[in-house]
DNA sequence: AGAATAATGTGAGCATGCTCATTTTTTTCT
DNA sequence: AGAAAAAAATGAGCATGCTCACATTATTCT
């Protein structure tokens, strides 16, 4: 498994590296997977041995970027701070590792992780999501508020986070400070939101 | 252009009727523009005369019950109420009005109105949004808050609408009391954010 | 090494959203 | 009414995401 698993890693990451130069020169609707399968120099057959669908590969870019994030947090954190505050740092951190890739991020992810697509399981972000959720839950636990209800609050976490995430898309304020100021009232609120439940 | 545009009137209601029923019955993607052409009796090319794109037809079912819940709202208000129970009521019966097409709500909307697709001007769904929107306003406004800051408040606001939206297309709990539940919360949230700028 | 088996690569081809040159129908003008 | 012009309908065809039967390469077994 060593040598040929090698070999199928180099491949996805040719694929992986192919998508995001030309994600990044040419927006999400004028790639086409035929043009990242030549870029990438395999046949157009074999790009979906590695990945099930154009999604796919998106979300394998948006999750390395955003597992890059979560690391920095995990070892950074300072664990004196505030929920809100250590939120914000995650939070923060995600959209600095995704800058590259903010030009094409609203059309790729309308069909990522689409807040509307909670009903649709096996979607390609749903691992991003429940990892970012599973991580946000441990943070907010860790400041001692009780784990959030089953479904509400983390509904509404989830929701927020998607409208920063458009938001900080098109958002072109000198250093997002929009972005900045809709991130800061978002989590105020998600955090008030917490105690009154 | 009396007689004809009669004419074009019922082909676009046949069309409407058409797309209507096979959303209801096969789902969005099993939907497709040249089923609905042959239901509506039309060549596959005179649909997109009617409709610029499959999103479209869509949204235009979407716009005619949100328009049915504005009226409802508008006419029976009685004005005496909070501005919190008048998003609720407002909101509420545009649900109402939705339900006949909440199995597909979900999947349309990724593409009509994704909270992502702030970006993209144009799309179908953006006209339902500005009306949304601008009836919102209004209502805060004649509850004597302040005509919310430019972009903040309103995109807090579209985002918790979709993501009750997007709760609720998917919420199977009887009478949907848990979508009652997190719009309760959603609007208690928004009020709240309108007060503390 | 050579056969047998498994894993991977390949591209023709399908389905579907949408376009556009052409044909058909309707309206206007005299 | 009949010709000219405008409007509308049409369906072959294109682009692209994705599939699948087959070819090619790698691995295992004796």
């Amino acid at each position: 498994m060593r040598i040929t698993g090698q070999a199928k890693h180099e491949t996805r990451q040719r694929i992986l590296l192919a998508a995001t130069s030309l994600l990044k020169s040419d927006g999400w609707q004028k790639t086409t997977t035929r043009g990242i399968a030549v870029a990438a120099q395999i046949a157009t057959g074999t790009l979906f041995n590695y990945f099930p669908t154009k999604e796919a590969i998106a979300a394998a870019l948006l999750d390395e970027a955003l597992k890059r994030a979560s690391e920095e947090f995990s070892s950074a954190q300072t664990k004196d701070t505030t929920l809100e505050a250590d939120l914000f740092t995650l939070i923060w951190s995600g959209l600095s590792n995704l800058h590259e890739f903010r030009k094409f991020l609203a059309p790729a992810c309308e069909t990522i992780f689409s807040p509307l697509a909670r009903a649709s399981p096996g979607s390609p972000g749903e691992g991003i999501r429940v990892d970012h959720l599973e991580l946000v839950d441990s943070i907010i636990t860790s400041h001692g508020f009780p784990s959030p209800q089953p479904a509400i609050a983390i509904q509404l976490y989830w929701t927020l986070y998607l409208g920063v995430l458009a938001f900080w898309a098109a958002d072109d304020s000198p250093g997002q400070e929009d972005t900045l100021a809709l991130l800061d009232q978002s989590l105020r609120l998600f955090v008030l939101s917490l105690g009154h439940q």
